[in-house]
DNA sequence: TCAGAGGCGTACCGTACGGTACGGTTCGTT
DNA sequence: AACGAACCGTACCGTACGGTACGCCTCTGA
């Protein structure tokens, strides 16, 4: 019995890690560079055997944004004995991971590849890569955020809302961009300015929503 | 590369803007739609025509998304004599337009489109999109910011930082969910809750670069 | 009335790629 | 050793679509 990672009921041999790797590399070298033909001669295994594993070219590219996305675990943060100077670190830290995620070019690739397929009526992939992506992001901030409430430390009416500032807040217009293909958006020219950036981001939130705030959203 | 996007209402004669609105609605109804063959057939016109009037394929797809996106113009807003009000009232308006525009059909269509494009190193589509519409609205929005500035109204280190601070505030995460296919975000939905939305971000923004905010980035 | 331009519709070509078939090879099991 | 399963490599097929060619129609202007 070799071993296998197991991603939402799917599981996978390491020779099919090797491939959906290899699948993988393929759409970040070059978006569109994922035909079959492509990813078994990169592999070294056949066509047909891509068939057998993954059914069709969807099927694979399926497994492949699924197996990436679900890789991307952004660190749990400790919520429990919240002090003021603990949720910031944590905001930040949070702040810090999902920029660096998205500014990735793994993650313009999948969100592209995905945004593709979502334009062909098959949003498959990218219920996958939203799942993985934003949901996911909202699911583990959300109690941080109700952490923070609870220990007085932020105010808001519903944590939804107060995610999605958070989010804005942070990302603001640097993914669309990134997507887009904008060149004057080079990672490290990002990278550089990713400590202020989340600084400021931290700073906006807790002026919005800290307790101390004097304007406060309703 | 000097990327002049210019689209007077001469560049195409009004049969070729028939055609642009073919190929349009076939984007619109079926993102992979846009075959030659669809577009002659629904623009009643031969593909000779179109190659000779487009070029190729992605002469017909620049031509399209560039005559759309130029066609989304935000009403400019009147700067001089800017009243605290007056200037609300400008952010608000701004907000209820973007948004508006961002989760219409047409903008999730051409913004996936050019995304789509932009994973394929042709970052043509890409630019037009990007410069029609996260720097457009950089465009008419800074001024009015640096008139608020001079007008006291308004305070902040650049503007560049106030800009996208704001879009994040009022996108927030919907335009990537929208783009990724999220099925929970019907327009309907987002409508409803518009105007919600619109003064929510402006209260935001006022609150963090507002001369009254007490919390104010540096 | 005629000529030419512009344009429609259709047929056609080439190619790229998804998907299948098959012979040959490796490897584990008995 | 013998057998079979899994798999590799390659050749092959069908189709969809980008792009071209061409015959015919319509409209315009002299």
């Amino acid at each position: 019995m070799p071993l296998t990672i197991k991603v939402n009921e799917e599981t996978f041999t390491p020779r099919q890690q090797a491939v959906l790797t290899a699948a993988l590399d393929l759409l970040v070298e070059n978006g569109d560079g994922l035909t079959m033909t492509a990813v078994a001669r990169r592999a070294s295994c056949s066509k047909e055997t891509l068939y057998k594993w993954f059914g069709d070219r969807d099927g694979l590219l399926t497994a492949t944004v699924q197996w990436q996305a679900a890789k991307v675990r952004m660190p749990q943060v400790d919520r429990s004995h919240l002090s003021a100077k603990a949720l910031r670190l944590s905001m930040e830290q949070f702040a810090r991971d999902l920029l660096t995620v998205i500014i990735g070019d793994v993650s313009v690739t999948l969100n592209r590849t995905a945004i593709t397929h979502a334009a062909q009526e098959k949003d498959r992939l990218g219920l996958i890569v939203l799942e993985n992506g934003p949901m996911g992001i909202r699911r583990r901030l959300k109690p941080i955020l109700e952490a923070g409430k609870d220990a007085r430390l932020l105010r808001f009416a519903n944590s939804e809302d107060a995610y999605r500032t958070f989010f804005g807040l942070v990302v603001r217009d640097v993914q669309i961009r990134l997507l887009l293909g904008d060149s004057t958006l080079t990672q490290s020219n990002i990278e550089a300015n990713i400590e202020a950036d989340v600084k400021a981001a931290t700073d906006q939130f807790f002026a919005l929503y800290g307790v101390e705030a004097t304007h406060n959203r309703e």
